[in-house]
DNA sequence: AGCTCGTTGGTACA
DNA sequence: TGTACCAACGAGCT
């Protein structure tokens, strides 16, 4: 004989039946202000803290570029399985513990509500299409099995869904208007809860099979040498206590303007490195904001948004917000507010950029950081994307994306794709004149060339005049810094100049076709377009033609 | 239709 | 270190 759904209402009712709550963890990696596991764990007997190890993010991939999965390199799976080990410390801490399960997310938490009699499950509202997913998949399952949901927005400051209804049912696509639209968060002047000094106790977990944290190893994985790792430790613990050093110099914190920071410093960042934190929800954006709020309130003087550290949140949080708003953000087609734009598809082009061989020392130097450690400074990426995009190269900015998702430890869907938009001159930003210069930019910063004599040892002994073009050192030269260039250290994939100048002509072009069809541009469009650029890149084309007899 | 403004360019020149 | 110039974009507002 079974027991109807009323008859559990009354067991539950009368106690005999503990109330057995979950309390799911996709990001949110934190104790410190989590609303869905404050709710989880009120009223409840038995909580179950549950993370699910999805193998489609976890197992090995052997045919990746990197060593990794198919969607994230090693460095952000030891991050996460960092976070997870802190995260089931602090639990413990309160007589918890976390729960982990390994399988296809939403099979998995279909079986755990079964097996454990669950009435509520709670978990972190979640933006990205593929949470979106598995989250429309809980709520109808739930609905039919009279389980309550409880889904806050606690992931961002700001519920996208809110600001695009303020605007009218569309996103905001400038920063200004975003952050006009946004004013203050409810909660500006109020302190959020941060302390959580009680937990019901674990469930029975009955036949579910749960098991500890897993290790790299045991996930299928050979450690990599030391040197290839992050230097960036994971874990909520490790968040707050980067977050006390970096808010503890208050002047730096109310000084802090983003354009003036040194992308080639690396022994110590120019800039907080909570980026990963916050991807994870180690560290939750909205203590992150209140903490910078009370070091302005306590300063005579502050930046502003957007190069303030204030500024930097709300960035995350405009793209959060337009992702959400607009359907296929991560792709060209079928994106409103994407340029159609005729990229190459070169594969050797975008292995030499991937694997640092385009031959020029700063753009290599910072994509050797970021394969190491996972991390690299906002202009450094700036600089490498250009170039692979409209400064250069000239490919496709989804392949530039799909090399830092899996890269960046801190790689976060909406962010990544809304900085790849911008960069090649997609969306947000359409200045295609400004490039930067794969060769001086980097020098501003770093004339003696400290930060690629780093990351590139072969070029270690070249002289400064010489390191950030060292296809432009004399023989002897080279011979006595022992890196011969085209043997040691390959000859630059293109020559900036031209390359530039033919980029920005493509640009153009490009332009000129979205405004005439009025966005409408199609695949044929696109191919035929890219046709013609290709002819007229042939010396002595007779169809060569240049933006002035274009414009008369 | 016209206006202002825009997270962070490069180069040349004072 | 500051400024003019390059060439001229779109979003959002009036």
């Amino acid at each position: 004989m079974t027991t109807s759904f009323q008859d559990y209402q009354e067991l539950y009712q009368t106690k005999l039946i503990p109330l057995r709550h979950i309390v799911e963890f996709e990001k949110g990696l934190r104790l410190h202000d989590n609303p869905a596991l404050e709710y989880a764990a009120k009223g409840s007997d038995r909580l179950f803290p549950v993370f699910v190890i999805d193998p489609h993010y976890m197992e090995p991939d052997p045919n990746a570029f990197s060593p990794g999965s198919k969607r994230a390199g090693l460095n952000r799976i030891r991050f996460l399985l960092e976070s997870l080990v802190d995260l089931d410390l602090n639990l413990q801490k309160l007589g918890s513990r976390l729960l982990v399960l390994k399988g296809e997310p939403s099979e998995v938490l279909f079986r755990c509500l079964k097996e454990w009699s669950i009435k509520k499950l709670c978990f972190e509202f979640d933006t990205d299409p593929y949470y979106q997913a598995l989250d429309d998949k809980m709520k109808k399952y739930a609905a039919g099995g009279g389980i309550e949901i409880f889904s806050p927005v606690s992931h961002t400051i700001f519920n996208p869904a809110d600001i695009i209804q303020k605007n009218g049912g569309r996103p905001p696509l400038s920063y200004q208007s975003f952050v006009k639209l946004a004013g203050e968060p409810l909660w500006a002047s109020s302190p959020i809860s941060t302390e959580l000094n009680w937990l019901p106790p674990v469930g029975n977990v009955g036949n579910c099979p749960i098991s500890e944290v897993p290790s790299i190893n045991e996930l299928g994985y050979e450690d990599t040498q030391e040197d290839e790792r992050t230097p960036f430790k994971g874990g909520e613990s490790e968040a707050l206590r980067r977050l006390r050093e970096s808010i503890s110099n208050k002047e730096w914190v109310a000084n802090f303007e983003k354009p003036k920071g040194d992308p080639s410093a690396f022994i110590k960042p120019a800039t907080t490195v909570l980026s990963p934190y916050l991807k994870f929800g180690c560290l939750s954006s909205r203590y992150f904001y209140q903490c910078i709020l009370e070091v302005q309130r306590n300063s005579k003087r502050h930046t502003s948004p957007p190069v303030s550290l204030l500024g930097q949140l709300l960035w995350r949080e405009f793209f959060y917000t337009v992702a959400f708003g607009t359907p296929n953000f991560d792709q060209m087609k079928d994106n409103r507010i994407c340029k159609q734009i005729p990229w190459k598809d070169d594969d050797e082009l975008l292995s030499a950029w991937r694997d640092a061989r385009t031959g020029f020392p700063w753009i290599d130097a910072i994509m050797v950081q970021l394969r190491k450690w996972g991390w690299v400074h906002h202009l450094a990426r700036h600089c490498v994307a250009c170039f692979l995009t409209r400064g250069d190269l000239f490919v496709h900015w989804e392949k530039g994306r799909d090399v830092f998702e899996r890269l960046l430890i801190d790689s976060d869907w909406a962010i990544n794709n809304a900085n790849w938009l911008w960069l090649s001159c997609s969306s947000f930003f359409y200045q295609y004149n400004r490039i930067y210069s794969p060769i001086s930019f980097g020098k501003k910063y770093d004339p003696n060339g400290n930060y690629i004599r780093h990351f590139l040892p072969i070029l270690r002994d070249m002289p400064k005049e010489y390191i950030y073009e060292p296809w432009t050192a004399p023989l002897s030269i080279q011979v006595k810094a022992k890196c011969i260039i085209g043997k040691d250290y390959p000859n630059p994939v293109v020559a900036h100049d031209i390359a530039s100048k033919e980029c920005r002509q493509r640009l153009y072009e490009a332009y000129e076709l979205n405004k005439r069809l009025n966005g409408k541009v199609s695949d044929e469009d696109l191919k035929s377009l890219g046709r013609k650029l290709e002819e007229d890149k042939r010396p002595g084309s007779k169809s060569k033609r240049l933006k002035q007899t274009l414009i008369g």
